[in-house]
DNA sequence: TTGTAAGCGTTATCAC
DNA sequence: GTGATAACGCTTACAA
């Protein structure tokens, strides 16, 4: 057992000395460009025998790339990384970002502290780009990012990106008109919205949808804002819809796992679904096909999107150039058996 | 507008440059050492007017600490990240990290390939320490850690870990034996359990705790073995209980999202809970109080175990020692409505 | 093919 | 107090 302490770390230096070649030969075999066959034999002996590990901090101080790509999650404290939405996508920009052999890290954003500590991560030579996810109007992250000029794409649109960062997100003021204007078909009368964290554009557009969906028949009084995507919060969402308007025969619900818990309130009231009232979600989660009866929704393609934006920072990596506006993916109306 | 492309950096070279002094000087005001009132001026001048990022990379190859912390949950592309404990977890850890100035950096490990890119990536002086969350026997990444002697702290704690790597975790053993043994009071006589993730230590420990509370009466066939931790899980293993041992008075969930599911079965089963069964689960997540009834569960104080890791590693930065044995934090049992 | 040497941007150790 | 100067560990022209 070596004793305790940090050891000395061996260097490119000292596995040149032990294959009696130069360190610029030892950092040709590392990276692969001409070298004798006999000189790599040495080498490659000198390595196995002594130990050795690459400082990539070193190498990324040199070649200015660090090979890692850092995936921000937007989102005050609460679960941002707990959002099924979100693990979606990251894993799905790992997986983009891994094949193109470049480290994903995600940073978690809680305070103000964390803020600035983040900023100053990015422009510290830690990370070649950065995926944003949920970023809300005014995040000093984008900011940032802008002035850093760093790689960057932006998932979902806050309206104060202006034409800086691409970005890359789904049609929610389309999609929420679609789904609600189905629900209408089904001839519902009284259709209420249960809408949920409204500080993010996403959610706004889903309202929007949803008034320009029924038209002359929206009503304001029927949209119940809750301040969080949880179940709990769609049971009290709906309760408090059942009792500002008895007589609802419809939700749009901003989200499957707010809609779920709709579900749970309605049974409580002992209303049928989608007898006396029908229900609609959006996301298409787990929760969609959980749910009893199961749910109604839209379908985003959230692996396209985290494909999406890790290949639009790569692309920027490689020096090609991409359009800075945005890539609007389709989303499709999931029908099932709410509504 | 400046043009596109990577504007040049500039560095502290420049700064001293235009504000008229030595490199070693600028150094100094960014750090804090002794310097004039003058000469600190000049150069925050500098600063403001030609802007200047420090390039914390090049300061991490100088002074060998990056001031970064990486947090690793393993486990195979399920949603490590999206389990709310692990969630919960990492932001006890950030918050204890952030309060040190510390970036906490997540790197998912999804495949062969990312537990190879994320050993160089830990290798490579881009952390100084590392939080390992949910390892399993034999994760090669605990392999990495230990040759790299990289100051490390494991949450939960995989039995191969054999002193080289301090742990933090609970008994679990010793949490569900409890549990178990007080749902046994309610004069329950045939009890089951809902056994998931098999692969992780926690839940064969609170197999084990299980079988010690039933002592001879426990039946092997009693138990369901499921894959996952999740809703779908615990319905289709108590249904599958149900199947086994239809006269089942009693459950043990592994998880609140398992015993919430086996809820739902139940009631489609026609039983009543508590009153034909007993269910208890673990963790005392947010399922635990959604549910209906209310469940009787183990809390495990998971806060303190984010910070309590984080502390570890902290202390080891700091090269106070640390004794390499284990934590093991106290759990309480908390008794609701289901049992 | 290989060695030499000049950095990458920073901090630390000296004298002055 | 401050300015040279030498690293940190690596890559990469350029010569040889």
């Amino acid at each position: 057992m070596p004793p305790p302490g940090p050891r000395k770390r061996t260097t490119v230096h000292d596995i040149a000395a032990a294959a009696g070649v130069s360190r610029g030969t030892v950092s040709r075999v590392l990276n692969g460009g001409y070298v004798s066959v006999e000189a790599r034999a040495a080498i490659e002996a000198a390595i196995t025998t002594i130990g050795f590990v690459p400082n990539t901090a070193a190498r990324a101080l040199k070649t200015r790339r660090s090979q890692a790509v850092a995936f921000v999650a937007l989102g005050q404290h609460t679960g941002s990384f707990a959002d099924p939405n979100i693990g979606a996508v990251m894993r799905a920009a790992n997986a983009v970002l891994s094949l193109a052999d470049h480290q994903m890290v995600n940073l978690v954003l809680d305070s103000a502290r964390d803020t600035e500590r983040v900023g100053r991560y990015l422009s510290g030579g830690f990370v070649d780009g950065v995926i944003v996810v949920s970023a809300r109007a005014g995040d000093p992250i984008i900011g940032v990012i802008r002035d850093l000029r760093l790689p960057a794409a932006v998932v979902g649109h806050p309206p104060d990106l202006d034409g800086a960062v691409p970005f890359v997100g789904i049609d929610n003021v389309g999609a929420a008109h679609e789904i609600v204007s189905r629900l209408l078909t089904t001839g519902r009368r009284r259709v209420g919205m249960i809408a949920a964290a409204q500080d993010r554009d996403s959610c706004t557009d889903r309202l929007t949808g949803f008034r320009s969906a029924l038209g002359p028949a929206f009503d304001e009084r029927l949209v119940v804002r809750v301040p969080e995507h949880d179940y709990r919060s769609g049971v009290l969402g709906m309760r408090l819809l059942l009792e500002l308007e008895p007589a609802a025969d419809g939700v749009f619900a901003a989200s499957d796992v707010i809609a779920a818990g709709a579900l749970e309130a309605l049974r409580e009231a002992g209303r049928s679904v989608p007898g006396d009232v029908g229900v609609v979600g959006f996301d298409d989660s787990a929760w969609a096909v959980w749910s009893q009866p199961r749910l109604s929704t839209v379908r985003q393609p959230i692996d396209e999107i985290g494909t999406v934006a890790a290949r639009l920072v790569l692309r920027q990596l490689r020096g090609e150039p991409v359009d800075p506006g945005g890539r609007i993916l389709p989303t499709t109306t999931v029908w099932r058996d709410s509504a």
